[in-house]
DNA sequence: CCGGATTATCGTCACTTCGACGATAAAAGA
DNA sequence: TCTTTTATCGTCGAAGTGACGATAATCCGG
């Protein structure tokens, strides 16, 4: 019997097809939105689901959720923020069998995740507050519900709501962004002291905006600062219920 | 052609061998441990590493994550907490060929996790302050750093440093896991301030230790709190060195 | 029984940060 | 000029924290 030159695997063990699947975060016209896709075959065909695909072998897991972004959307920058969310492999969770996917949050400006490439109706910016997530395939209702959970953790001690922003922003587009992924108002003052006194978040440009009302907002870039120290507190819910943001 | 029942995969997806791996860290002899295993078989057969094994066809991550540590190190009892830590895919990650794992963090009293049921040699608890994980197997010494990294901010804002505690425990059992695993000194009476002072995190049982000397201490029991906020605060390191605490 | 040692617990105080909110600045438009 | 709108700066009390003094409750050795 020949040994291969590298050691193998032990008797009995069965591989399982592995998948990635990404939530996709952006703000668009004003409210924070998932990218999804339609799926054109069984199983939940016709249904709408995260965007995500099969790993190919050899490849790298954060590659494969880059690769099927691509594919299926035809997105064609890499966005802003990917970050590994987590692995779901409940039996039963895939019809077809043993399935294992393994979750990724990405966050993006819209200028970076125009929907384009493939048709338009097999891809959609879906907003969150009106969307029955009740419909998505598979487990993905769950998996968004994760994602969006780690995206409003995460922007309370990392500076990774920036990823939401075009490269040049005001501390006004900065604000918006934590009101619609947290669902609440924020004082623009208290942000405005945070935000300005946290060192190394954001580096003055000396530009300012020409707004249609009010008075100019400087313009400002992401810094250096990954990490909130201390961390942006997330107001408090009164009540159950969730509360969101009033609409302009 | 004879359509299946559910719905078949599609071609050309070639399914990878999943295994899972488990950082199961807990405080022994006023130390930080994790529990290793001694590889025997190839590849790095005779090194040691993360205990963990292969999933089966049909079972939950987590569940194959609890056999395993039952299989390879006789635990009886299941970890005091249990969680997801992060899916290692890199390719060349394991010589055999692309497996992934996925990782989970387990943290466990003493009392519930002796070294028992298998040969004494083939698992033991090792140091973190004096184990090379240069040794470990695989890229395991990555993922114990992950982990470790992950309970370090985890007891930040959470109550699992309760998970390292038995049933009954002092302020001052809490407070040298909070110093173990942070690798700093706090300051006994703001630490009983903050711990006594958030609602919900301990319940205190009226029962007092015998110490051998010093004043007697209540027992507390893990209140229904699972979130600290505000958040304990771990000292700033002044100096990149890492600095330990004293052994006494 | 009386200090000393040891550990637990309570108090104090200066400092930082935060939430609430008033005041001012810089633009557009009437 | 006056109002509207939005951005930015200031102020004040409440709460949390780090540093550390004081007290309590147990030992042990005289």
């Amino acid at each position: 019997m020949v040994q291969p030159m590298s050691p193998s695997l032990p008797d009995g063990v069965v591989p399982v097809p592995l998948s990635v699947d990404l939530v996709l975060l952006t703000v668009r016209d004003d409210q924070l939105a998932v990218l999804l896709v339609r799926r054109g075959i069984d199983p939940y065909r016709g249904r709408w689901a995260l965007p995500g695909g099969f790993v190919r072998p050899g490849e790298d897991l954060a590659d494969a959720a880059v690769r099927e972004l691509a594919e299926e959307t035809g997105l064609r920058h890499r966005p802003a923020h990917l970050e590994q969310l987590a692995t779901y492999g409940t039996p039963g969770r895939d019809p077809r069998g043993h399935v294992v996917t393994v979750a990724f949050l990405a966050l993006a400006p819209q200028s970076r995740a125009p929907v384009a490439g493939t048709d338009a109706a097999a891809s959609r910016w879906a907003p969150l507050r009106d969307t029955s997530t009740a419909e998505l395939a598979f487990d993905h209702a769950a998996i968004l519900a994760d994602g969006l959970e780690r995206a409003r953790s995460k922007i309370e001690y990392s500076a990774v709501a920036t990823a939401f922003c075009e490269p040049e922003f005001t501390v006004a587009d900065l604000r918006r962004i934590y009101e619609l992924v947290w669902g609440c108002r924020l004082d623009p003052r208290n942000f405005h002291r945070k935000v300005t006194g946290t060192a190394g978040f954001l580096l003055p440009t000396g530009r300012f905006t020409t707004p249609d009302s009010g008075r100019p907002a400087e313009l400002y870039r992401r810094g250096e600062a990954g990490v909130l120290h201390p961390a942006m507190l997330r107001p408090a819910r009164e009540h159950p219920e969730q509360k969101r943001p009033e609409q302009s």
